[in-house]
DNA sequence: CTTTAATTAGACTGAATGGTCTATCTTAAT
DNA sequence: ATTAAGATAGACCATTCAGTCTAATTAAAG
């Protein structure tokens, strides 16, 4: 028994999986009202245009997916680095992220470089989840002379590089092995 | 002075930049006939269609140039960890690349999950640099029970990933400071 | 010079695009 | 029961899309 969504909800999310395997300019609304099976005149009377629906989406769904992916759990014992390593073994778990990569490094890498309105949308998610990792790495001590903004970001160019890697070869097998050295290297910096 | 390039060489040179910069469903025949100043009749003689267009760029443009820009100068006298070094910073001094990010990952996360034409031609191109990283990184001693296979593909997913971060501060400071990390690794590898 | 092939030229086509509009139906408040 | 707002329905619109077609022009070959 599928638990009733509002008309709304179920229209964000067949536009958030449409966008993230076709891109934006890959769907079109007559792919969104078939997948929604949804009359136009509803679609329209939630959203003034294809663009909003998209930033719709991509904060009330990708936002919080992201936030809620990289929530670390408070776990007082573990080393800050250990944390991240889960999270960052974890990803191999979600078969869509290593089949399709990262939804918004996706859109970033379409949408970014066209439009102001995604861009800054996105470098605020962006931003969001790197100060995360920052916060956590805080917690704990870290080899000297590292600088913890600057390993935030290397730690997510390599896992959004690992999942972009071509993908007729994608698999859990490959992206943990992609990602072997990032946990080697995050393992030496433990004070 | 310009060089007389041949109307079919115009005509892949300006495809080749709208792609990068907008993708290929955000690139429209209209934009290439404007930006080629080409009649269409001329465009449809050379090629069949959009989708042979784009395949022929990737193989004719974008082929040649990862393959020369992964070219590494057959110094005997380095340490192949130097030389891949060398080339990893050197990605810092094209401003296109720091701007926009790798063409051939920015079309790999747009097209190689909907169409296979574009998935084989990118694959390709991957495997083909990626073999050359491999070769290069056989020909001097490493830390024993690294996997050279392994550790090409993490090089790769490092600068690509390096390269897609949130394009609003994007900067060659920015893309340095972030691999700074895979170097100092990279370095620690060396016998 | 003549013939043939390659190329240029752009008007035209049908389908698809994102978006509008009015009418109807449903729901909730009075 | 009445009214008003919210939601559904889909016909319709101008524009743009990728692609076709025929005619004119240019270049190459004999």
């Amino acid at each position: 028994m599928k638990k009733k969504q509002s008309t709304r909800e179920e229209i964000l999310d067949a536009i958030f999986m449409l966008v993230y395997i076709n891109g934006y300019n890959g769907t079109s609304m007559s792919m969104i009202l078939k997948e929604c099976n949804i009359p136009k005149g509803s679609l329209y009377h939630y959203f003034k245009s294809k663009k909003e629906m998209v930033l719709a989406v991509i904060k009330e769904r990708l936002a919080p997916r992201m936030d809620k992916f990289y929530n670390f759990t408070d776990n007082e014992n573990k080393h800050s680095i250990d944390i991240l390593i889960d999270t960052i073994i974890n990803i191999s778990q979600k078969e869509q992220l290593i089949k399709y990569g990262c939804p918004l490094n996706r859109l970033n890498q379409e949408m970014s470089s066209i439009d102001k309105d995604f861009e800054s949308a996105i470098t605020q998610i962006y931003n969001h989840i790197r100060e995360k990792i920052v916060l956590l790495l805080n917690k704990s001590n870290l080899e000297k002379d590292i600088n913890i903004e600057k390993l935030s970001e290397f730690v997510i160019a390599n896992v959004w590089g690992a999942l972009s890697l071509s993908p007729t070869q994608s698999s859990k097998k490959r992206y943990l092995d992609t990602i072997s050295y990032l946990i080697d290297y995050l393992k030496s910096l433990k004070n």
